[in-house]
DNA sequence: CGCGAGCTTGATGCCGATCAATGCATGTGG
DNA sequence: CCACATGCATTGATCGGCATCAAGCTCGCG
């Protein structure tokens, strides 16, 4: 009798509650997470076959995203994460100055809009690159489903911790790399994930403009267009518009190690770590 | 029969086992959430009284920290999260090339390690500013808790989705704020949080050194003395070492959205939100 | 009292922001 | 099909904020 609905199955928090349609079946094609090559990456990834059909029934239903729309935006209520089938985003965030910058690029088996769960509104604005299709997974089934396959819930928590993981990595890059460091460090990055979802590490296109990598990277457009020029130079890339081609990634990772003068934030070696903990 | 031991009812997660004195009687007194002051920045924050004391029964055992000391490292192996009782924490992150850099201020009632779970290790060392006491809360054990109560399920989730939201906000600091700006937001941060944690939100003692707060800031340490200084001939603050006054917080305030030349990152007006959506 | 760790203040230089012009695609209308 | 406009990328010239280097200064402590 008790957790019949999902509403009632969250208990007090009637806000994340499904509108209606929830018990409605699906008239499209049903939703497999099973087949779907992203699983790994995914909210699925690492569900036990035995729990497959379970965690797949969190897919919501699939919505489909023009290039330069938002899926959701700053302010919205929080309803729902998204499992990127095929497309690319940005995340943007604007504070209360009216200062907006770029707090993420997403692609291919990526999650969008786990930071919603703070408090109950999105926080940032998510907006398709290109035409992408994503898979809506409901908090409120989650949340229902979590509580019944621990696979799920730790899945859950991972994901959310590892979304900590990578802000750290920026704020690491935002506060003590130089701008080479910068550009080095998010190619290298673009790099190894376009690979994980299954295109070319080497050559691969560039779905954002210049003064949105500059904004996510605390550079400006015209600094971004430069470095590239100049790894072009060293050999290291080779750069038409939004066209890479990577010609010497361990050039790139080099960059990082030795990486011109650290000129922001904190000298390389940082500060001793003099505590004998 | 199941669910018998934490080991078994985390399931396949040996990893995150309890040592075996797990079962046996704390000796110390019974650690109480109910009467504490923090609870609502800490895990039992929201937690209904019927709830409270499975709840309260997640603290495993408290633990102190003397001033210098680490409560974790970066690579040890994750198996709690620790609310901070009384004292002040620093979290600092090294990257491969060895920079290092500070991640967090910490104070009392605030949740530290929960960036651990990503991957199953720290990520980040814990350091104490002053000699601290936090209470050590299991994960395995908030696991298994979580699935029985929603609203401690619903609690960790927004604790961590939090987490997220504040690292965003170092973001857009660290990415398009100047010297001056920074400044002013890390100290109407403090004094925010000091605030609400008891102490008074005008004079406070700051727990870290210049070239800490540097190192959160994106700045070295010369650069945070010198705005100190300018901040006080300005006539917003007092300062003496690490003491802090707040005269005028509406003066720092007008700093942010006046903010001197916004030179880092995206130009005041960022870029122009022309996506219709 | 003298030493050292941490803070402040000054002088200088460099990296990346800013301003400005050109190049290069794509699209549109005559 | 071409003239023109528009959006984006590149490149150059200049400038400014903050890093860097280098002294003093303050305070706590053996």
């Amino acid at each position: 009798m008790m957790f019949e609905t999902p509403a009632q199955a969250i208990g007090t928090a009637s806000a994340y509650a499904l509108p209606p349609v929830w018990f409605a079946p699906s008239h499209e094609p049903k939703v497999t997470c099973a087949k779907c090559q992203l699983r790994e990456t995914c909210l699925s990834g690492g569900t036990p076959p035995e729990d497959l059909e379970r965690v797949e029934g969190i897919v919501y239903v699939r919505r489909s995203v023009k290039r330069g729309k938002c899926l959701f935006r700053a302010g919205d209520e929080f309803k729902s994460i998204y499992a990127i089938r095929n497309g690319f985003f940005k995340t943007t965030l604007a504070d209360a100055e009216g200062r907006e910058q770029v707090t993420g690029f997403f692609m291919s088996g990526e999650l969008l809009g786990i930071d919603g769960l703070g408090n109950g509104y999105c926080e940032s604005n998510a907006i398709a690159l290109e035409d992408s299709e994503v898979c809506m997974m409901p908090y409120a089934l989650i949340e229902k489903v979590a509580r019944d396959v621990p696979s799920l819930q730790r899945r859950l928590h991972t994901v959310l911790a590892r979304e900590i993981v990578r802000n750290h990595g920026i704020m690491l890059l935002l506060g003590s790399m130089n701008a080479d460091e910068r550009l080095a460090t998010f190619l290298l990055n673009l790099s190894m994930r376009y690979a994980r979802s299954g295109v070319s590490a080497s050559d691969f296109v560039l779905r954002m403009k210049r003064d949105e990598i500059g904004s996510y990277l605390g550079l400006r457009l015209e600094t971004v267009s430069r470095v590239f020029s100049s790894f072009q130079r060293g050999g290291m890339i080779e750069v038409q518009q939004r066209e890479i081609r990577i010609v010497d990634s361990a050039a790139l990772e080099r960059v990082l190690s030795t990486g011109g003068v650290p000129t922001g934030g904190v000298p390389t070696g940082g500060i001793p770590l003099k505590q004998p903990c």
